[in-house]
DNA sequence: CACCATCTACGAATATTTTCGTATTTCCCT
DNA sequence: AGGGAAATACGAAAATATTCGTAGATGGTG
């Protein structure tokens, strides 16, 4: 699987969030918190389908997209990519420092705590 | 602090392991794993040094370089990045994947876990 | 002292990603 | 049917990142 550009990730986002969509819609919403023209996302959206993150059906005039990537499976392939260019691989380190740095809920660090008490479980 | 490019975090992270070097240590180590020119990799530290992500001492004819950004810090913006370009903020998210998808010792997961344990103490 | 290995400086070629202008087609409305 | 809004296709400019060739300086060695 070809790895997603930052611009590319900005679509498939809109994509996975929203199912099937037009380049209009993506573009719209793009639009809302960027400054783009509509034929760069337009642009965009034709280079995906030739690299196969994105499927488009061309059977009315108005196309309409999908991802032709799973979101989980592209974040694992991104997270890997990341792991390793900025942590030179070690998992921990980055774990500690999500953690640390960004606020997350007791909420979310209970399901965290109760994932690893769950993983460790296995392990044994 | 700008952020560093692919190429630039791979020299980054041989000044970080090594403390000072030259640029032909720089070089033999990446070129140990890479295919590249030496004048590429001195063109690239030259550059690093005007964006201020290296400094470099020329006193001597053989310049000497050291990072001028501290690592953790750099991972920490880089991470804040890569958590929003890839996973919209969800730091959860990420945490669990990178727990899941990647092998993670016992004793790191305890380590982990400790860490959860002690943020949500702090936290009540 | 002259030569050679090694260094830096610098500009430019190449590659990649992003942006957008323009041409053309299609559909809808009057 | 005619005109305009909205769509796609396409190529090329612009921006960014990477690579490297070549020139010139410097220092050690025979």
């Amino acid at each position: 699987m070809l790895k997603p550009t930052e611009a590319e990730l900005e679509i498939l986002h809109v994509l996975w969030q929203q199912g099937s969509c037009t380049v209009r819609f993506v573009h719209e919403t793009l639009h809302a918190q960027k400054d783009v023209g509509y034929t760069t996302t337009l642009k965009l959206m034709q280079i995906m389908a030739e690299k196969g993150l994105v499927r488009r059906n061309v059977e009315s005039r108005t196309h309409v997209y999908e991802a032709a990537i799973n979101e989980t499976e592209a974040q694992g392939e991104l997270l890997r990519g990341f792991l390793h260019t900025a942590f030179r691989g070690s998992a921990m380190k980055l774990v500690m420092q999500a953690l640390g740095n960004h606020k997350t809920s007791r909420e979310e660090l209970d399901e965290i705590r109760k994932f690893i008490e769950n993983m460790e479980g296995d392990n044994q």
